[in-house]
DNA sequence: GCAAATCCGAGTGATGCGGTCGGAATGGAA
DNA sequence: TTCCATTCCGACCGCATCACTCGGATTTGC
């Protein structure tokens, strides 16, 4: 249950262009600047995120990159995908595809059932939501709760 | 967001237990064959499990593993944190300890909720859940949406 | 004392993570 | 047409983790 440095990446990076102005694209130096990112790794990952249709791109001196789409119809899960594939997968399947037999034959479920609410949180939260500041107020409550600031 | 093998047979390894008969402790060996699981590492993690408190052994023929508290008061959680350490990890980190500037401060939040939606999977399901075949409803109610097997 | 089991730590091959690097292609401006 | 800023692309690289294995040492029951 590890989001990598690199799915982290992509998203600040995503959230980055969504504030920038719409009319000119965005250099990697400056989104890697302002997000503290690696600028060599975060090209990477923009060329990932291209090829996935999330971002555009132009080349030459004012060049750089912006979203492909309007920020409030991007999704997380969508930057996650593009970059790290299935959002959740057990020993490297997706859990619809793993089979149990015998007294852990409800395991299955259980892995489907916490997709699901991963989903939850992943697919609604857009782009736009995160660099707006207003995540959406069942997000939001999932935070609200004390507990769940709580190490355990 | 990736269960490991390790997690998956820990999980398994305890559901298989809790199909014993509490009386007398079950062997590495029946385990291992009953969920398919290469032995000595599943003795890796079986020794894991007895030092977080999970299970308990006893040494010497007629020795074994057996739950160390009623399966119906453990949960999937505790197991998994006994062989991974924290549910989820955002770059190495707990989503509590993590710091965003800029534009993507709410993204911390984000990560709060997720863990907070994945805990409510995995704090609610018992092993004696899954090993009796029936899962909280509220989890069931998860799995019963059919967009939750679909890939996307 | 013997045999059956757990205990324990070290080791191992493959894979993925978190980047870096060197150029090639592209486009705008002079 | 010639710069030069920028993206594009693939190769590479060190390190850690993953998924195991192995060889004994220790405990226990008979």
């Amino acid at each position: 249950m590890h989001v990598t440095a690199k799915a982290d990446y992509a998203v600040r990076a995503v959230v980055e262009l969504a504030g920038s102005s719409q009319g000119s694209p965005r250099k990697v130096d400056d989104v890697a600047t302002a997000q503290n990112i690696p600028v060599s790794f975060l090209e990477n990952i923009l060329t990932q995120l291209r090829s996935s249709g999330v971002v555009r791109s132009q080349r030459g001196p004012e060049g750089g990159y912006w979203l492909a789409q309007p920020a409030d119809e991007l999704s997380l899960a969508q930057v996650i995908r593009a970059v790290e594939g299935p959002l959740v997968g057990v020993r490297g399947q997706r859990p619809e595809e793993i089979e149990y037999s015998g007294s852990a034959e409800q395991l299955q479920q259980v892995w489907i059932a916490l997709r699901a609410n991963l989903r939850k949180v992943l697919e609604e939260v857009t782009v736009a939501d995160v660099a707006g500041g207003k995540l959406p107020k069942d997000v939001l409550a999932l935070t609200n709760a004390e507990e769940a600031w709580q190490t355990r």
